[in-house]
DNA sequence: CTGTTAGCGCATTCAG
DNA sequence: CTGAATGCGCTAACAG
């Protein structure tokens, strides 16, 4: 069924059901309505891909994602839906996974469906290959990225103070007399890398020496740094993360048997790392206190109840969205914004 | 970008420059090489919408959640993904809501963008709103819908024995001598439902009679049936998820002060009825046993942790993808298929 | 107020 | 082996 189909029973033109259809000025009402009639009666839908042809235009926008199953990421990718879908826009989300071809790849793809604009979730996307992919294929347009940045003069950055809310957790650590703290990180993401300075510049004010901080990065596996090209991580599920934590939680103990701290990069670690400490009959927070970030639902969970830094991933995502449509409309905004984080204190601290 | 720019540096015709994007034979080696050359120097990508419109396909697949922060459908949602993108395909990904318009209508959007295919997650999705819709709009093309099923001819269901589980959850607590048993569902979707009946025909089997049974079902607000047409329920979000299994849980011990055993529909009441317990003094599974459904994170995160029924989402969900990739490919498949749950005992039964 | 014409970017005939 | 012509379904000038 296309609009000739639809005039041709109409009686009129092709170009007056276009009319019809877009509700445009100019069509007497009695042509309108007969048009209208027969577009109801045959559940007329106008193919959009003709439609993006000729306006130049898909209406729609590319969210990428580095794993759909993160829960934080996806509260965020709701968000932008949300917002995107109330102004008409319709939302190809892909799952990138951690492989840097991919994003690359996941780039151009979204080149490809012509989106009208973009926004990338995480800092794990802020990267030179994706910098690189956007060059080439998302020149023209507008994108957005969520709790991330890249110098490129279309790419607008949001980010939150990590590193500025760890510190400050560490000072409240300090202030409840905890001051043999250890720093637990997952990925070598950018914003992983904000967390650990964080603790880093909390220790130094200490008075502790930066030789001798306690910071546990994650196995990357045999002979693979961290940031090391080509270095191909499978995702890790979230129990992954779960037991991940568990065993760097009982790792530090051993290492440190008089540790009164742990501050861990997300929830999820810190969730494993309450359940290992609690099953070796240490307890949280008396003798080492425990700390998340995100502030997610693992949190509440779990018992006690986890202290976490929540970095406002939905005001991060709904700024992004925000900044994306102006930028459709072709509104300025700054290229580089940032959020203040909040810790919510509960029981593990 | 067009392939005539190219074609004209080349210095050769649009077809020819077509043909060589398609791997298509019948081109000499030096004319390809030439045409790749330029291909790669402009980072060319073909248009996808174009493309679609002489091939009246859009490689591109629809997929309709209900509510993209549940995890499980999240799960869901990424095995799909995961086997669309390898084949080909682009997910184009909506959250509807549980307003029955709204999915109706973004049934019609998937129609509008040419969808090769659509896929359904969750029971909820199983409407008679959606039903009319994709009468409507999408009638041409194949759709799966994950744990649900629609009496369509281009429609396939692929479903688990939720009832079945759940009455051998019955049949497990009683075996402990837990014979006072509680149901608690959170919205009244058909897998909901099926549940409460498996609780039913479980608790029949115990010699319970029918009128005198537990069971709960959320508050749907002041004079909201459940089912009620028009009965526009917000979205919940995990938090208050968690919330409603609490209170819940509080006014069961308030109503049967000598309750034995709690089974929820999700794993996130169950972990917020588990916390209200432990809060009360009672011992799980001690005093009071609980279960949930869905073998979820959150069920591993709680303590005691949670027996749950797993409902196998993730083969659910790559039955429906492989049935709707078989599809479109003309293979056939039975039009409903059902695969059965298995019980995941841990430390609260 | 409405019809005619052209063209969006591409794949696919059919000639040559 | 390659080019010219056609049309996918639609919108937007431009006429009338």
């Amino acid at each position: 069924m296309t609009i000739y189909d639809i005039a041709k029973e109409a009686g009129v033109a092709a170009s007056t059901v276009s009319r019809v259809i877009n509700n445009k000025p100019g069509i007497r009402e009695e042509t309108r309505k007969r048009v209208r009639d027969l577009l109801e009666k045959y559940h007329y839908t106008p193919n959009e891909a003709a439609r993006g042809l000729v306006t130049q235009s898909s209406r729609s926008i590319g969210i990428l994602i580095e794993d759909i199953r993160v829960s934080h990421h996806t509260e965020s990718a709701y968000v932008i839906e949300q917002a995107m879908t109330a102004r008409g826009y319709c939302c190809i989300t892909l799952s990138t996974g951690p492989e840097e071809q991919k994003k690359r790849e996941y780039v151009r793809i979204l080149g490809q469906r012509r989106v009208d604009g973009a926004i990338l979730i995480g800092s794990m996307l802020a990267t030179e290959a994706v910098k690189e992919s956007i060059e080439k294929h998302l020149k023209e347009i507008p994108v957005a990225i969520v709790n991330g940045a890249l110098d490129l003069p279309n790419v607008y950055g949001v980010l939150t103070d990590e590193a500025g809310g760890i510190r400050s957790g560490v000072r409240l650590m300090a202030g409840k007399g905890k001051r043999k703290l250890a720093f637990i990180r997952d990925s070598c993401s950018p914003s992983n890398l904000e967390k650990e300075n964080g603790f880093i510049a909390g220790m130094l004010e200490l008075g502790r020496k930066r030789e001798d901080l306690w910071i546990y990065r994650e196995t990357d596996g045999p002979g693979r740094a961290c940031g090391d090209k080509g270095a191909v991580k499978p995702l890790r599920t979230t129990r992954e993360s779960l037991r991940e934590g568990y065993h760097m939680a009982l790792k530090i103990l051993e290492d440190h048997p008089d540790v009164e701290g742990m501050i861990f990069s997300i929830d999820l670690l810190a969730a494993g790392g309450i359940q290992a400490l609690t099953e070796r009959g240490v307890k949280v927070p008396g003798q080492v206190a425990v700390m998340g970030v995100d502030n997610t639902i693992y949190g509440e969970l779990c018992s006690p109840r986890l202290t976490t830094l929540d970095n406002k991933l939905e005001q991060v995502s709904a700024a992004a969205s925000r900044i994306l449509l102006d930028a459709l409309e072709g509104k300025e905004n700054p290229q580089k914004m940032m959020l203040f984080t909040d810790i919510i204190e509960r029981e593990s601290t």
